[in-house]
DNA sequence: GAAAATTATGAACAGTGTTTAGTATATCGT
DNA sequence: ACGATATACTAAACACTGTTCATAATTTTC
C-alpha cells in the first residue's frame, strides 16, 4: 500500500470519527442524551449502527468524547482571558466566561457536570479530568493573585475557590435545569431569566469584593 | 358492599403504592435511576411488571412520587430548626441540614435537582414545586430576618438568597456527582472528602459573616 | 352459588445498546 | 489485469427497556 493511501484511509477514518461526534452533539442538543439513539445518530450521518462502534467502542465513549471536547472549550475561554493583568477582574471575566459556557452549550455542560461518570475506566479518567483539574487550577491561581492584592484576606485559597466554583456551578446549574426560572416565576419575578441570572452574578461579586480588606 | 371493605381495600391499595414506592426507592440508591427498570421493580415486590402500572401512570410518575416525598422531607429538615431564634444560626442550620440531606439521599437528591423535569404537566409541576417554592421561601424569610440585624447590609434579600441557594446547591452536586473528590484527590488533598466539604461550607459561613456591617 | 366488579398477568409492541457473522469494497502482490 | 487479501460496512439477531391490552384469576355483591 502506498504511503499517501494510509494517510488518505486515516484522514477519512479521523473524518467520520468527526462526522459521528458532531451528529451526536447536535441530536444531543436537540432531543437531550437519553433520548438520542445510536440509530438516530448513524441515520444522521447515513451509515449503518454497526459502522458507529467501528470508532467508538460505545455510546458512553461517544459521550466522552463530547465531554472532553466541551471542557478543552471552557478552558480555552478562560485562557483567552490572560491578557486581563488585574486578577480579580479576570476573576470576573472567568465568572462570566462561566456562565456563557453553560448557556451556550447547555447540554454539553449537563454531560461535564450533572453527569456521575461511568466509574469503570480508571485512566480515561485521568486523562478526561486533567482538563477540568486545569481549570480548577486557573481559578486557584487567578484568587491567589487576588490575595497578592489583598482581596480574600485571612482566607485560604483552595477554600475559597472551592466556593467560588460552588456557586457559579450551583448558579448554572439551577438555571440549565429550569429551577431558577421556576423559583423566579413563582415569585412573579417576570424579567428576563438571564437578566436575573446575571443579576444574581453580579451579586456576587460584590460579596467577593467585600471581602478586601 | 360494606363501608369497610371498601375502606380496607383502599388501604391495601394505598401500601401496594408505598411497597412500589419503596422497592423503587432503594433500587435508584442501589443502581441508580436510568439502571432501575419497572420489571425489577415488579420483581422486588414480586407482582407482574403490569401491575405496577395499575398504582402509577407511568415511570415518571415513580420518579415524581419521590421527588415529592424528597421535597417532604427537606422542608421538614427545615422546620425542625424553627426553634432556634438567632436567623443566622437557623441559616447555618438549615445549610448544615440541606448538606446533610444531599449526602443521606443522593439519589433523591439527584431526582430533585439534576433533572429536567419533563416539561409535559403542568398541573402536576405547579403541585411538586410548591414545596421547592416554600423552600425557598424559607430561606428568603431567614435572610430578612438576618438583615434586620444588620447582616447582608445593602444587600436584596432575593438576590442573596439565589446566591446562597447557589453555592450550597453547587457544593452538594459536585459532591454527589463525585467532581469535588477528584479534583481535591488531584490536589493531593487525601483528607476525608466529608470533612473538605463541611470545611468549605465553614468558609462559605465565615464569607458570610463578613457581611455584617 | 351465580353474576359482576375488581385485580393481576402473559404476551406482545416498539424501542434501546450492542455483537456477530457475512457481504461488499478497495488494496495488494504478481 | 487478475486473483488473493485486507478493509469497510451492514443485516440480523440478542437481551434489554417502558408500556399496553386482552385474558385470566380473584374477590365482592346479590
Amino acid at each position: 500500500m502506498l504511503m499517501g493511501v494510509a494517510e488518505r484511509k486515516e484522514r477519512h477514518k479521523e473524518d467520520l470519527k468527526r462526522e459521528i461526534l458532531d451528529a451526536a452533539k447536535s441530536l444531543f442538543a436537540e432531543k437531550g442524551l437519553e433520548a438520542t439513539s445510536i440509530r438516530a445518530i448513524a441515520e444522521k450521518i447515513e451509515y449503518s449502527p454497526a459502522t458507529i462502534y467501528l470508532y467508538y467502542k460505545d455510546k458512553n465513549e461517544i459521550v466522552h468524547a463530547l465531554h472532553s471536547e466541551g471542557f478543552k472549550l471552557l478552558v480555552s475561554h478562560f485562557e483567552v482571558l490572560n491578557h486581563i493583568s488585574h486578577p480579580f477582574e479576570r476573576l470576573k471575566g472567568m465568572g462570566r466566561a462561566y456562565i456563557q459556557f453553560a448557556l451556550q452549550n447547555p447540554d454539553i455542560y449537563k454531560l461535564i457536570f450533572n453527569m456521575e461518570e461511568p466509574l469503570k475506566h480508571v485512566a480515561n479518567c485521568f486523562e478526561e479530568w486533567d482538563e477540568g483539574d486545569r481549570a480548577f487550577d486557573i481559578l486557584l491561581k487567578t484568587v491567589g493573585e487576588c490575595q497578592r492584592l489583598n482581596y480574600f484576606n485571612g482566607f485560604d485559597a483552595q477554600q475559597i475557590s472551592f466556593v467560588i466554583w460552588s456557586t457559579m456551578h450551583g448558579l448554572c446549574t439551577l438555571r440549565t435545569t429550569g429551577h431558577l426560572s421556576h423559583v423566579a416565576a413563582a415569585k412573579a419575578n417576570e424579567q428576563d431569566i438571564d437578566q436575573l441570572m446575571t443579576s444574581i452574578f453580579e451579586t456576587f461579586i460584590i460579596v467577593l469584593e467585600r471581602l478586601k480588606s
